[in-house]
DNA sequence: CTTTCTGCAAACTCTTTGCACTCGT
DNA sequence: ACGAGTGCAAAGAGTTTGCAGAAAG
């Protein structure tokens, strides 16, 4: 199980990496068609899926149930337009995440938000029995 | 257009205002079945959804591309355990959003967050003063 | 050469929709 | 009775997968 290097692994590597839009996976595949007709949507999506296993992009759930694609690895939050649909990176600084006041003063009109953890509930926290307790929690 | 009061939407109403794991439709389905076994699961989709624009449910997308429904409609986060799956609301107390340090004290293991924010960018609100719905824009 | 990856298309999952009929009002 | 709402089934949209052949190592 040695993984390979192909064009089309480098190419939608690339075309995130490339993209500051939060391409949908249709949008990544026609981009890499642009220098590579014949990719099939299967194999963006294969590769797509790879790389975030590997932690070389990032899946983001949005609002609909379209994944889209970020290659942004560090730490950082997002607007979405309900306007005009665009989605913005907010990059955090250290210990300070985004709030509605600062947001406001940059001219975006708050409408809600959604903040949502990941990780191990207490219940199941408790039942790891070979490890001791989760310090490394990220923070913001 | 006169909105009417059936069965199946009360009794969709109530299964997601009684439920506090944030069931998916087919969930929904399933118990709103028990007591009414006719139902069927596009009447339950399209009263979830009417609910929805109504304000008198929420929907969540939060970690795959199945939208959870949420009866708990004042301001809150999640949290999604990745262990056992179970999403719980975080109460929000007054613009001090729950932090890292406050759940890791309560026994929660934070691997990662993700704060969305909507509303209008910059651009949008500048150009416009009413509401639209969010667009389905095609980019490529 | 061997094994992983690709292209294609079909399958799958979640959600929406058209149609004839039902049931609130 | 009128028309919004329902059940059913089929269509859509997004994503995954099986397979034969291509290509990376």
């Amino acid at each position: 199980m040695k993984p390979r290097q192909t064009r089309q692994l480098g190419a939608v590597y690339d075309v995130v990496h490339a993209a500051h839009d939060h391409p949908t996976a249709e949008e990544v595949h026609a981009r890499v068609r642009r220098r590579m007709p014949r990719v099939s949507l299967g194999t963006v999506y294969r590769n797509l899926q790879k790389l975030a296993t590997q932690q070389r992009l990032r899946v983001v759930h949005l609002a609909d149930r379209t994944a889209r694609y970020d290659g942004m690895l560090q730490e950082h939050d997002h607007f979405v337009c309900e306007r005009c649909g665009e989605v913005t990176d907010l990059v955090r600084k250290r210990s300070a995440p985004p709030d509605c006041a600062t947001l406001d003063r940059a001219g975006y009109g708050i409408r809600a938000h959604a903040l949502t953890f990941y990780g191990t509930c207490p219940g199941c926290g408790k039942a790891m029995t070979h490890r001791r307790a989760p310090s490394r929690t990220r923070r913001a």
